[in-house]
DNA sequence: ACATTAATGTATACAGTGCAAACATTGCAG
DNA sequence: CTGCAATGTTTGCACTGTATACATTAATGT
């Protein structure tokens, strides 16, 4: 080829400026466009030379950034535990003290993060990803998130207004229940199973309140 | 006495439409081998042509029973949504008259049925499958089954029991939470948010009685 | 009974996929 | 400036879903 200019970045007109052939932070890039094709198919058709087309390089490039497809998948998942995570912890901090509304705030930010990344939960929990510790950032973020749920309901114990059960027992089943509210809602299997048209936030609502009533003291 | 009927054996029994046909269940073969080696790896490496070969026909013979690869999940998802419903009928009949015990039988059902064929209900509940209508079959299974949750309910209402709230609404938080449980089971998201080892049938057992608690009149 | 036909299974082909290996381009360290 | 490590590209292979054309066989009309 020609020696100087050409090959270089001779693209004076038109072109946005951030493109100097060394793609700026792949990895970050490959985890937002994955996401983002993600949630516009599914995850059986989430391809990895569909992601590199998207951002605009070769359908080789991620793997400088991700061992396999998995990996990518994997981290993506990981992103939505963190995410799942900082809305219990905004949920508390935004009712300081009022376990029940906690509670409540917590799960409405649960369902509304599954309703608006399903397919993203759908990996998170949907058994693509391996159990074991291939990645370790996957279950240290479920951890914590279960953690707050239980030191929420410790308040509430010491505070008298919930029943003193075991607390871990507890916070699995207000766990499970807006988890598999949530799953159900995305699955489309209340749309039919229920007959009124179903609507979220109330319907949250209403359950964890009825949940409640299962833990309260006295 | 056998001169036509040896030939055209009545087929065994399928698991879904008969064949009036053509004999040779290669219908019925496929949902079987296919289900067998969805559970034996999951369901991003389950391939047509793998069903095909453990079967022992073509790679492309499955297409005259199956429009597509969607089409076949869906019939193996359908099986799993009868069984489902099967199940839960069980449970109730088992417990004639004592709605606890129904919906406590029913939910052990439930989440034994998820942890023997976790890969079949992620099918079943993972968004793989549309939710529309293009597979009616699917939605009517899942129906009932929703059907006879509310029809407990219904009963230990009648028997003064259970509160008199919205029955979707008690119906709803109590499959929400088992199905969570059931999920949250098998996408190995408890083996470390719980500290000690899981063990599901007690667990059920707790979370139902925990639930009871707040459907519980008076 | 036999030819016709529809139902069923096969052979072949093709585009799309994950991924490995060899190669090219760049930025940086000596 | 030279060499190197990081990053991106090209090429290639095995495998996938599936469309098409072909072969076979069971069911049916005459």
């Amino acid at each position: 080829m020609n020696s100087q200019t050409a090959t270089t970045k001779s693209e004076p007109a038109g072109c946005l400026s951030t493109k100097p052939y060394h793609h700026g932070d792949l990895h970050h890039q490959c985890l937002c466009a994955a996401r983002q094709l993600l949630e516009e198919n599914n995850i059986a058709s989430l391809s990895l030379r569909a992601v590199a087309k998207k951002i605009g390089v070769s359908h080789t490039a991620p793997y400088r950034h991700f061992k396999d497809k998995e990996s990518l998948l994997a981290g993506i998942a990981a992103i939505g535990f963190r995410e799942l995570t900082t809305q219990i912890a905004q949920a508390v901090e935004m009712h300081s003290g009022d376990p029940a509304a906690q509670l409540l705030e917590a799960g409405h930010r649960y369902v509304q993060m599954v309703i608006e990344n399903p397919q993203c939960v759908q990996l998170m929990f949907g058994g693509i990803l391996p159990c074991d510790d291939t990645y370790p950032e996957l279950r240290e973020s479920g951890d914590l998130a279960f953690d707050r749920l239980k030191m929420i309901i410790e308040e509430g114990q010491s505070m008298g207004i919930f029943k003193k059960a075991e607390i871990e027992l507890m916070a699995l089943t207000l766990w499970s229940s807006i988890h598999g509210l949530s799953l159900l809602f995305i699955s489309g299997s209340l749309d039919e199973a229920v007959a009124a048209p179903v609507d979220v936030h109330p319907l949250t609502t209403a359950v964890t309140h009825l949940l409640l009533d299962g833990l309260k003291s006295g």
